[in-house]
DNA sequence: CGGTGATGAAGAG
DNA sequence: TCTTCCTCACCGG
């Protein structure tokens, strides 16, 4: 579940329930989470508030002015970002209600208590304490579309760009927010074979946004055309957003919405598509050709 | 019951 | 480049 638009999603989420809500006391560690650092974070009424970049969600525990009156050093507001792995959620919840696999908790002031939680069945998730956005992940497809756009085509040099395209769609250091079925769905939509070098995708609409500086500067006007593939992962992302919420959420129209989703995926999970294994043991799904870089050795 | 694969990376060599 | 980290749902015998 979690691409871009989960993510961008979880914070939205995460906004929404906690806000006017106090936090309270320590957040809590379960003890099979031994992988994950501790909290070290403790105040008698904080606020909770999350911004998203690419699949990072940075969540702030802000201390209320009410603590800063009474004495103490001031505990300032301590970020953690989380990566969600396969399986990470947050959800909001009574205490009788914790879900299964919490591994993150933060307990309201009320009584009794509600808690925000870190949910990960899997346990692919991490945290980082005090940290900012991960070093080395690229500006986010959804909320950086122009820094990401540019990143990505001034960066056409490096040999990461000679790796197929299937596969530098899912390398966060440029493609962050991007995972395996919004590179299936970019792909689909533009009839691209999934293993064809990135470069040969990426440089015409390099040459492109130069002409268009060109002309810019001339007073020419392009004709709006096809969305590219950059514009593309901008636009599905979005459109995923838009749809509300895909296969989390807690709302009383989760279900309808995860239909929504399902209905709107168009490649990936699909059977009418075929289905190859990339060269880091990921399944694209594809319909056509797939290209020269496909891997070699495979049977049926 | 066993085998498989799942919206993602780390970490090792 | 490869293995590993985890749990669970689904499918076939």
């Amino acid at each position: 579940m979690p691409e871009g638009p989960e993510l961008h999603l979880a914070a939205r989420f995460v906004n929404a329930v906690c806000a006017g809500r106090v936090f309270s006391g320590k957040p809590f560690k379960s003890e099979v989470n031994w992988k994950n650092p501790e909290v070290a974070f403790e105040a008698a009424a904080y606020t909770v508030s999350a911004v998203s970049r690419g699949k990072e969600v940075q969540l702030s525990l802000n201390p209320l002015e009410e603590e800063k009156k009474k004495k103490k050093k001031v505990t300032g507001s301590l970020k953690i970002v989380f990566r969600f792995g396969m399986s990470g959620v947050f959800r909001f919840t009574s205490v009788s209600e914790l879900p299964k696999h919490a591994h993150l908790m933060f307990y309201t002031r009320d009584k009794p208590p509600m808690v925000l939680s870190f949910v990960d069945v899997r346990r692919f998730g991490r945290w980082e304490v005090g940290a900012g956005w991960q070093k080395d992940r690229g500006p986010c497809v959804i909320l950086e579309y122009q820094d990401f756009r540019s990143h990505v085509l001034s960066s056409l040099a490096d040999t990461a760009f000679n790796r197929p395209i299937c596969e530098v769609l899912l390398n966060q250091k440029y493609f962050n927010g991007v995972g395996n079925y919004l590179r299936a769905e970019v792909l689909f939509r533009l009839g691209i074979p999934p293993f064809v070098s990135a470069r040969s995708v990426l440089e015409p609409l390099a040459k492109a946004d130069e002409l268009v500086a060109q002309n810019g500067k001339k007073g020419v006007k392009i004709k709006t055309e096809q969305p590219d593939l950059l514009e593309l992962c901008n636009k599905l992302a979005l459109e995923v957003v838009s749809l509300g919420a895909t296969t989390y959420s807690h709302a009383p129209d989760s279900e309808s919405s995860h239909d929504a989703f399902l209905r709107w995926l168009q490649c990936y999970y699909n059977s009418d598509m075929r289905t190859l294994v990339d060269h880091n043991g990921r399944t694209i799904w594809f319909k056509g050709e797939a290209g020269p870089l496909a891997p070699k050795d495979f049977y049926y």
